[in-house]
DNA sequence: TCTGGGGTCCTAGGACCC
DNA sequence: TCTGGGGTCCTAGGACCC
């Protein structure tokens, strides 16, 4: 078999895209984000600044670390573009993120030569036509070709030979495996393992004890480059879910209940926009402390309408609040709604009733809100606005596509 | 290094059914 | 009164990814 997927990945996308505007931040550590770092370029990203860290933090790292607020529309737009380059390729493009594709280009080869071929006029298009920098993996599999562009970045291409591949994997640091994280890492440092070649030789049951049994099969066999996973364009949203950090609130209704209506609006929102809906509902509180609780409930027939997620969400939020008494502030709310399934024939054999009133409420919200933008109608942002809140734009680049 | 917001998948225990 | 085994679903928590 040949290596015909690839995996095309935009360096530093964020940051990348701030430097393209504004050449005058090119070359120099940029934080795009301000009380949270969002992204980080290269530059900032050789001080140690990560995204998701405090900006306080980042500060401290690089003292010269230049904040910029960010572009949105722009990443879409970008992102899109980008994406798009790689589908004039093929049609078999499995899109994970905003920045970042699987692509097998098994069937077009005889149009477009080679898949290392392919690769080089994907980088040189992102490059004229948008702008960006682009790392580009080729290989058998989809595993070995996310890893290949890893360790190209930034801005390079790796192809991995078919002959070659257990010796091009076995001398990588496992950390670099889909699926190894800080947690993981640390278990397997404990037994003196640190390269994909030394997880290789360890015995499946060992492993499996070491990490459960799904997560250590896994790993066991993509360490030997057995990745049974084949490009996916389609993929269906398994759940929907809105949080909010608060900074740091009283746990009282006055502080929850807007907030959960919010967080309810925004998820209602999606969900009606595609027609879904949810039997599930589940929420967390996070307190002072950063420990969470999670709850949740699942109901016979499905759920997409805000007041009814949000009056479900606030009574779990009541029951965890009774349990832990002591906890007088809380950081964090977060609703998720799951088991989705598409509503075929949503309001039709209800009895009328309020539920009924409910979904017409939602509808008419839905319909202002095309006409005259998100703000002109609904659930004031009350709490949400406080320190550690991320721009609404943000929060929308984040949402997978739901199907 | 105490950290945002969107997700996916796995585990372990318990309820319940046959 | 004590006893099996398999399967499915639900719940709570956790690891991981972008």
């Amino acid at each position: 078999m040949d290596a015909t997927i690839l995996h095309a990945d935009l360096d530093a996308f964020y940051a990348s895209v701030e430097q393209l505007l504004a050449p005058a931040l090119r070359g120099k550590p940029i934080a795009v984000g301000g009380g949270v770092v969002l992204a980080a370029s290269y530059e900032a990203k050789a001080f140690g600044v990560q995204s998701g860290m405090s900006g306080r933090n980042a500060r401290q790292l690089c003292p010269q670390l230049i904040f910029v607020s960010g572009h949105f529309n722009e990443y879409q737009r970008l992102g899109d573009e980008a994406i798009q380059i790689v589908s004039d390729y093929t049609p078999l493009v499995e899109r994970i993120s905003i920045d970042e594709a699987f692509a097998d280009v098994a069937g077009c080869t005889h149009l477009f030569g080679p898949p290392a071929e392919i690769a080089r006029t994907i980088r040189r298009r992102v490059r004229t036509e948008l702008g960006l920098p682009i790392s580009v993996g080729v290989a058998r599999t989809k595993h070995l070709a996310k890893i290949a562009s890893q360790v190209a970045k930034p801005d390079g291409l790796v192809v991995v030979d078919p002959v070659s591949e257990l010796d091009f994997l076995h001398d990588l640091p496992v950390g670099l495996m889909w699926g190894v994280g800080p947690v993981t890492q640390a278990r397997l440092a404990e037994v003196e393992v640190r390269t994909i070649g030394q997880l290789a030789q360890m015995p499946g049951q060992s492993l499996e004890r070491l990490l459960g049994s799904a997560a250590g099969e896994k790993l066991a066999a993509l360490s030997w480059n057995r990745d049974p996973r084949e490009i996916k364009t389609q993929r269906r949203a398994r759940s929907a879910g809105a949080q909010a950090a608060l900074g740091l609130e009283p746990a009282e209704q006055r502080i929850y209940r807007p907030a959960l209506r919010h967080l309810a609006d925004r998820i209602g929102t999606r969900l009606r926009a595609r027609s879904l809906s949810g039997r599930t509902v589940s929420i967390r509180v996070r307190f002072a402390n950063l420990r969470a609780v999670t709850r949740s409930v699942t109901f016979d027939t499905p759920i997409a309408t805000t007041i009814v997620l949000a009056e479900i969400a606030e009574g779990l939020v009541r029951a965890v609040l009774a349990q832990y008494p002591r906890e007088r502030k809380i950081s964090l709310l977060a609703i998720q709604v799951s088991h989705l399934a598409k509503d075929e024939s949503v309001q039709l054999d209800l009895p009328l009733g309020s539920s009924v009133m409910r979904g017409a409420a939602d509808r008419a919200v839905d319909t202002i809100r095309e006409r005259f933008g998100r703000e002109s109608i609904g659930y004031g942002s009350v709490v949400l606005n406080s320190r550690g809140s991320v721009p609404d734009a943000f929060r929308e680049l984040a949402e997978q596509e739901l199907p």
